[in-house]
DNA sequence: AGTAGGATAATCT
DNA sequence: GATTATCCTACTG
């Protein structure tokens, strides 16, 4: 089946859908190993675009198959694959994976002593790349931006198990299982449940008096 | 192995 | 002004 045709449909469905697939940029190639699904208006309290368009949401009501790479925490960029038929928003956070190609030019950009680290975790995975808030709006599955997505070679052998469980480090729906990964990978990343920060600095939470 | 805290800036309320 | 779909280092057992 055509990989388009796969983010076109339900998030979930599509998340499924790539894993395995190869994302290179940058001189690197990484085979996808886990995955994270955010949907639209309404319906995923988790989602960026939960409250309707703004500037940044604003690719993820376009075509699927287009970059959305999010900067976070003051230093990160994560990127997203948008998925869903036009008008609906909706994404898939690519969470990590296997550098299968450029290792060097991995490692180059991250200094880690075990090369499974290079891109286990989203932000992490961006940086193996390469990726960062320019690609946003660009294609990734035409070959005219600076990412491209591709299914393996030969298609995945069936049969390879697709564990599935919660977000990692997400606030809202903490019940809603749409986070996938290839089981047994030792570049899945660990999960963490989302934890509010203490208030920093001024104790003047509610005022004495 | 597991947890705790800090870094640091865009985005939205 | 609060919040954040993270990562790294340092500390504890």
């Amino acid at each position: 089946m055509d990989l388009l045709a796969a983010l076109t449909g339900p998030v979930d469905a599509a998340a499924r859908a790539l894993l395995g697939c190869r994302v290179a940029a940058g001189g690197v190639v990484i085979r996808l190993t886990e995955v994270e699904a955010y949907s639209g208006v309404g319906l995923d309290a988790a989602s960026h675009a939960h409250r309707g368009r703004t500037p940044r949401t604003e690719v993820m009501f376009g075509p699927p198959g287009y970059a959305y790479v999010y900067f976070t925490y003051g230093m990160h960029w994560c990127l997203n694959v948008v998925c869903g038929p036009e008008g609906q928003a909706g994404a898939v956070l690519l969470r990590a994976g296997e550098v299968v190609d450029g290792v060097e030019a991995a490692r180059e950009r991250r200094r880690v002593r075990d090369d499974r680290d290079l891109a286990r975790g989203p932000a992490r995975l961006a940086q193996a790349l390469g990726v960062d808030g320019r690609a946003t709006g660009t294609s990734m599955v035409d070959g005219s931006g600076p990412v491209s997505l591709e299914s393996p070679d030969p298609a995945p052998p069936p049969g390879v198990a697709v564990r599935c469980g919660p977000r990692v480090g997400v606030a809202a729906e903490p019940d809603r299982e749409w986070r996938f990964w290839l089981a047994g990978e030792p570049t899945v990343s660990a999960y963490r449940r989302h934890v509010p920060r203490p208030r920093r600095g001024g104790d003047n939470q509610s005022p004495v008096r």
